[in-house]
RNA sequence: GCGAAAGUGGCGAAAUUGGUAGACGCGCUGGACUUAGGAUCCAGUGCCGCAAGGCUUGGGGGUUCAAAUCCCCCCUUUCGCACCA
């Protein structure tokens, strides 16, 4: 096809981006292969819930890490880029219900759609690794992870508290929660207790919180939002005495310091003593029943409008023998250290609270340094250190040895242990929902609870479960049949438990068993896992900053302990990536309203079928119920995917939230075509010269040009390896910028050295943009006349004698202004420098009859002369 | 409530980490050229001002020759809070 007007050709996205991607199919270019003498990349994004459909922010996050990929590829690495499909949950459910489908069809069918979008995005993924959690033999490997997680004692039972619809008779996430009510039934939720399943975590926050040092490639925040999530305190754990009772109220305290202004203490309406109070007492009962009336989430417990009923118990104080009441409260929770606390109003603001609404003495103990507080003009607790008061043999201590004080006076008189304590609680991953992994126990009634052995694996799902009831609830717990079993000990008759596991498991190790998906005999392939492990780079939402993310960490470190992996941590660097949002548009008579229901009217915005005034938005999360989604296909069908691409990665840094911009669109829709048709006409028209591959001796604008290409690879490269990608684009468009203004209307073959540069100008710019766009850039490179696939070719290098400027130009300030600017040669001596700056007439004015006090001199940046 | 971030032109953003604030892109204004194309190319574009010049990084203080950047106080927005994934 050497007609004369080929390189007229148009772009045509669709067509180019077909080829490509079928080529790369049909090669299997990004197959993964183990090499043990090659440099393994791994590069994971967070695998996909199969929701329905890929919506922006999938869009992003894959775009983010082929990105990562491709480069990775390109400076030579074994790169592994696998996908896969998170397909346990409660959606499948819920959709099942609605629309009477099975879970699994369900499914299955979002995966078929989804697969077929994300192929269409031109990822590099080795698909022949593809995996679904839900496939049976996933779910098998996990089971017998989670046995040998059992036989290494990480795993126990114990009660704990459910979000329950009295309506439905059902178990209920807090998402299903709204304003504690269910959100099918609207009635209002209890808390329940039921004995469940739990990962022994805490077992490991230690490590959790001591290998967070070593995670130095990832973001500061998450490294200290895990940190805090963990919640390492030192503190005293100690116990009161009860007056006229043989018990006794174990409580764990951070502020030992402030035990002598203990006024009351409170307990949760849980806590066995309140439940012995209730049992002859019905309005402590009546109260405790209240108290359930309220959601199990931290964030609703903490904005609780605070509740107390006195007990009628009373703790003795263990220094002083004062007796203290002992209060039931609705803010503490059981499973919260001991379910008691002790109460100091003067010095927790909770407390001063309660303290002010329930007419208890606030008692100052710690005084700050010059100010005297007045229990009785106090109007909030004052939590600061200082030092002690009305303390008795603690008086005149400073806090701090205060708190060594007490606590050792305590552990001397035997009633109180200084211990360690952690925020952090035991996983809970029982889910009393049909749609995930059986836990593979069996409850006997002679053994107890006993392990499904490893060989007996797996449980399997039973697919004929789902909907053969009309109650509401788990179908693995209504169904009689399913549950009988024999006990693997005394071959007695048994009934299987029928939780299914939290769908977190699933996501704990997905990125272990890429390594090795088609293994048919055991999770994991040891020497597989070595080879890949860990994750170089794992790419995904910052909502996931704290749970999947310490929980994939924790599952490492417990797998690494049952002998299954090795190494201390899965993911070596970790970028969070963030949210695609759009305006929205709401009317007041039709509420949220898709971008063609509004018609623009002069100045505003009109609702097209009520002509009322549209009130817009902010900016939010892209989501179905704010009608502001924009569908990646329609993007991917108008401009093809090389441009969905340019403009996310362009349009803001990875780890801020993204702005959808329709305008912006078509900016890098027109870049794109800008890049084609210079590479093209500059391939034209140098046809047959070799690129550049020194600076040019007599041309100048072909030495300008060459230095902007050289700068342009360091630049993009450094930015790359930043994870800064919307600055690496600006580069290369200020690049294609200077080649274009370079080859000017010239239309003329070009033989010469700017020819040259040209060439190797045009041939970098398809070379560094190549992971960003790579469909385009794949042809281009092609009509450059490159035989070798670019996906594999190695990443251009600077040449270190073509950055050097020739030319300095430094900023001239008179007392920190900017006055004036100084192009000077780059070998100018300092004082040379000083003489010319002080001789620029704008300068010399206003130096007139001054003074100069100093002269400050960045070199080969500012010169700042400073002046009376 | 607790924990973590963010705030810069009309808009998305950039700024070598204390050294020319606004790169690059969008939008807008003017012009050129039209094989009328999803055009393209050229010039301009922070604000006030005719100008000289002054002002400007959420608000208010401070440190410094020099602050978007460091310190203190305040405001607003976003994310997470353990059964959403």
């Amino acid at each position: 096809m050497n007609d004369i007007d080929d390189h007229k050709k148009k772009y045509n996205p669709q067509s180019i981006e077909a080829k490509w991607q079928s080529i790369w199919d049909r090669e299997k270019t990004f197959q993964a292969q183990e090499l043990p003498d090659r440099k393994k990349y791994y590069l994971l994004v967070m695998f996909p819930y199969p929701s329905g459909r890929i919506h922006m922010g999938h869009v992003r996050n894959y775009t983010i890490g082929d990105l990562m990929a491709r480069y990775q590829r390109r400076l030579g690495h074994n790169v592994l880029h696998p996908m896969g499909w998170d397909a346990f949950g409660m959606p499948a459910e819920n959709a099942a219900i609605k629309q009477g489908v099975h879970p699994k069809a369900w499914t299955l069918q979002n995966i078929a759609t989804m697969r077929k979008e994300i192929k269409s995005m031109g990822i590099s993924y080795d698909w022949d690794r593809e995996l679904a959690t839900c496939d049976p033999e996933y779910a098998h490997w996990e089971q017998v992870l989670f046995v040998k997680l059992y036989e290494k004692g990480l795993v126990y039972r114990k009660k704990s508290l459910v979000n329950w619809d009295p309506v439905d008779h059902t178990v209920l996430a807090n998402e299903q929660v709204i304003d504690g009510k269910g959100w099918r039934s609207g009635a209002t939720v209890e808390r329940r207790e039921l004995s469940q399943w739990f990962l022994r975590i805490t077992a490991y926050a230690d490590e959790l919180l001591a290998d967070l040092d070593q995670l130095s490639g990832w973001p500061e925040t998450v490294r200290t939002m895990q940190a805090n999530w963990i919640g390492k305190s030192q503190g005293l754990e100690f116990f009161f005495h009860l007056k006229g009772h043989p018990g006794t109220l174990p409580v764990y305290t951070t502020r030992p310091d402030t035990l002598m202004g203990v006024t009351f203490c409170s307990i949760a309406p849980e806590h066995p003593l309140a439940k012995e109070v209730a049992q002859h007492n019905p309005a402590a009962e009546a109260f405790i029943r209240e108290c359930q009336k309220c959601g199990t989430s931290e964030e609703a417990l903490e904005r609780l409008e605070k509740k107390g009923f006195h007990s009628g118990l009373f703790a003795i104080h263990p220094i002083t023998g004062e007796e203290i009441p002992i209060f039931i409260a609705n803010f503490v929770l059981m499973g919260y250290g001991t379910g008691a606390v002790m109460a100091v109003p003067a010095h927790d603001q909770r407390d001063f609270e309660f303290a002010r609404s329930h007419s208890l003495p606030v008692r100052v103990v710690i005084q700050p340094p010059g100010v005297e507080l007045d229990p009785a003009t106090m109007t909030e607790a004052y939590t600061g250190p200082g030092l002690l008061v009305h303390s008795g043999q603690f008086t005149g201590l400073e806090s701090e040895t205060a708190k060594k004080e007490i606590s050792t006076t305590l552990e001397s008189l035997g009633k109180g242990k200084i211990t360690v304590h952690f925020r952090l609680r035991d996983w809970g991953i029982s889910r009393q929902r049909y749609w995930g992994n059986p836990i593979p126990m069996i409850h006997c009634p002679t053994c107890g609870v006993v392990a499904v052995p490893i060989t007996h694996l797996p449980v399997p799902l039973p697919d004929d479960l789902w909907g053969s009831s009309e109650a509401i609830g788990n179908p693995l717990a209504l169904s009689p049949d399913w549950k009988k079993t024999t006990c693997p000990l005394c071959q007695g008759a048994a009934q299987r438990e029928t939780d299914t596991m939290d769908t977190f498991m699933e996501s704990s190790w997905y990125f272990l068993r890429y390594c090795c998906p088609d293994l048919k005999t055991a999770p994991l392939d040891r020497q597989r896992v070595d080879y890949w492990l860990p994750v170089d780079h794992y790419v995904g939402g910052i909502e996931h900053a704290v749970l999947h993310l310490l929980y994939a960490r924790f599952f490492h470190k417990a797998l690494r302990d049952v002998g299954e992996v090795s190494g201390n941590e899965p993911f070596t660097r970790l970028l969070t990536q963030g949210m695609v949002r759009k305006d929205t548009h709401f009317c007041p008579n039709h509420g949220w309203r898709y971008p063609m229901q509004v018609k623009e009217q002069g100045e505003g915005l009109l609702c097209c079928e009520c002509d009322t005034p549209i009130q817009v938005g902010r900016n939010e999360k892209m989501s179905k119920s704010k009608h502001n989604v924009i569908d990646p296909n329609d993007i991917i069908q108008n401009y093809g995917a090389d441009t969905a691409r340019l403009f996310m990665l362009f349009a803001a840094p990875a780890d801020r939230d993204l702005e959808w911009n329709d305008r912006g669109v078509d900016g890098a829709w027109r870049f794109l075509n800008r890049l084609w048709r210079l590479v093209r006409q500059i391939g034209w028209q140098t046809e047959g010269v070799s690129p550049a591959t020194c600076m040019p001796s007599t041309s100048l604008p072909a030495r300008k040009l060459r230095t902007k290409v050289h700068q342009t690879i360091v630049k993009v490269t450094q930015d790359l390896d930043r994870n800064l990608f919307n600055t690496g684009i600006a580069a290369v468009m200020e690049l294609v910028n200077e080649a274009s203004l370079a080859l000017g209307k010239n239309e003329e073959p070009m033989l010469d050295e700017l020819g040259s540069v040209l060439r190797e100008a045009a041939l970098t710019a398809v070379m560094l943009l190549n992971p960003y766009v790579p469909h385009i850039t794949e042809e281009l490179w092609r009509d450059l006349g490159q035989q070798d696939p670019l996906s594999h070719h190695s990443w251009p290098q600077a040449d270190p004698l073509s950055l050097v400027q020739e030319e300095i130009t430094i900023v001239v300030q008179v007392n920190g202004k900017l006055r004036a600017t100084l192009t000077h040669p780059k070998e100018t001596a300092q004082a040379d420098m000083e003489i010319a700056a002080s001789n620029l007439p704008q300068i010399c004015k206003l130096l007139e009859g001054k003074t100069i006090h100093k002269v400050i001199v960045v070199p080969s940046r500012l010169i700042n002369f400073v002046t009376n």
